[in-house]
DNA sequence: TATTATTTTTAGACTTGTCTAAAAATTTAT
DNA sequence: ATAAATTTTTAGACAAGTCTAAAAATAATA
């Protein structure tokens, strides 16, 4: 069994782990944990004497096939609650990441099970991140930013690289959510700007926003 | 704020004062909590500091205001989670317990409001105890134990005294369930068992199952 | 009421998870 | 390649919550 703060620490090196290659370092936890460099050290300690990571001292930590699974259930359950809380607690999506940080650690195997069930076995959060399944894996989907897509070509929102509050709470006044198509009008070479088409409305965007907003390709239509 | 710790000091003495009368003791406390009497007047001690309980050395503890505000919080949380977990989960009534005991110390104000409202503001848990409201405050009903009532007298099964595991997985297999209707055919005076009808079933029931049963009088038909 | 038994509190210790400050290792730059 | 900068680890301390063992207060009993 693992403590809460243990949870955090396994969960913050698999997020952290996905987009690095080789160990995670030590100030990268401390940051994403808002924690101090020597906390890190010790926990890293306490997780390899637990069998969930790797640790040379001075290179950094990777997960164990324990560790995955474990940081992926924590992962699954954050996200579960998060489909939770939108679909029938009617939070917005910029309001469920707190109170979902405290649900994850719920320990009861029937709860996350009955809650998969009860939501329809969703396979994305409220975000568009994937939720892992019962052994931890992911369903990869084929995904672009919006910045990346040219004049003329068109695809459906599927997810957020940004997903904090403020972000999340713009997108919602533009109209813009997940599953809506979207048509790329212009871009304005000088600044990257993007004119689009979402739904029957059309909206100017600049590329920071369009450089958060993950589309999967959309033939035909 | 208040630690998961002093939530469930708070929570215990709340109910031990409802079957107390003055203040609650050191040893009812640690008892309750499976902890030692040092312990306990550890936590009193701070809890005090924090003015939800009043404290004298030696004369036990009562909550203040403040305190029983808190309690009936957290009490509130642990109940409304039950009834999701049987309601939208599948959850037996004698499995609820365990997982709600960790599910009320999340903190949200707006995740307890629409799960009040999600389940239809629900009036009284699985096991018959009453929820109580935003404010604290518990809607009494008349109840008398199954034990109480003569031959040929009936009510209403609407909650038990006992809500351990098995009691509640042995009145399952009886169907002795909430909101049925119960009629004493006959009592045995040497030792004081009971014959009733329950739907259209006839049961024999010792006096110790007719002690933990909450009957709602039921005038007419 | 004096004595015994029980309850409660205090004193000191331990664990978990954190911190600061300083030392050691590694990396970067001159 | 040596010095400077950065990263990481160690050492020692602290707060929360718990424990054991012993002392103090209260309650029960002869």
């Amino acid at each position: 069994m693992f403590t809460l703060s243990e949870e955090n620490y396994l969960k913050a090196i698999y997020h952290l782990e996905l987009d690095t290659d080789g160990g995670v370092s030590t100030n990268a936890i401390a940051e994403k944990l808002a924690t101090k460099a020597s906390s890190v050290t010790d926990m890293i300690k306490k997780l390899s004497e637990k069998e969930v990571v790797l640790y040379k001292k001075y290179k950094g930590v990777t997960l164990t096939v324990l560790g995955k699974t474990v940081a992926a259930s924590v992962v699954r359950k954050h996200r579960l609650w998060e489909v939770f809380l939108v679909e029938k607690l009617n939070f917005s999506w910029h309001e469920v990441h707190e109170v979902a940080e405290q649900l994850e650690h719920i320990k009861s195997a029937k709860l996350i099970n009955q809650l998969d069930r009860f939501l329809g076995f969703p396979t994305h959060d409220p975000h568009g991140d994937p939720i892992p399944d019962k052994d931890g894996n992911l369903k990869i989907v084929e995904k672009s930013l919006l910045s990346t897509l040219s004049k003329n070509e068109s695809g459906i929102c599927i997810g957020v690289d940004d997903s904090s509050s403020e972000f999340l709470q713009f997108l919602d006044k533009k109209g813009i959510t997940l599953g809506k198509k979207i048509t790329i009008l212009d871009k304005e070479d000088f600044d990257d700007s993007l004119s689009i088409l979402i739904g029957d409305k059309k909206l100017s965007i600049s590329n920071k926003i369009a450089s958060n907003l993950y589309i999967r390709a959309h033939t035909g239509q």
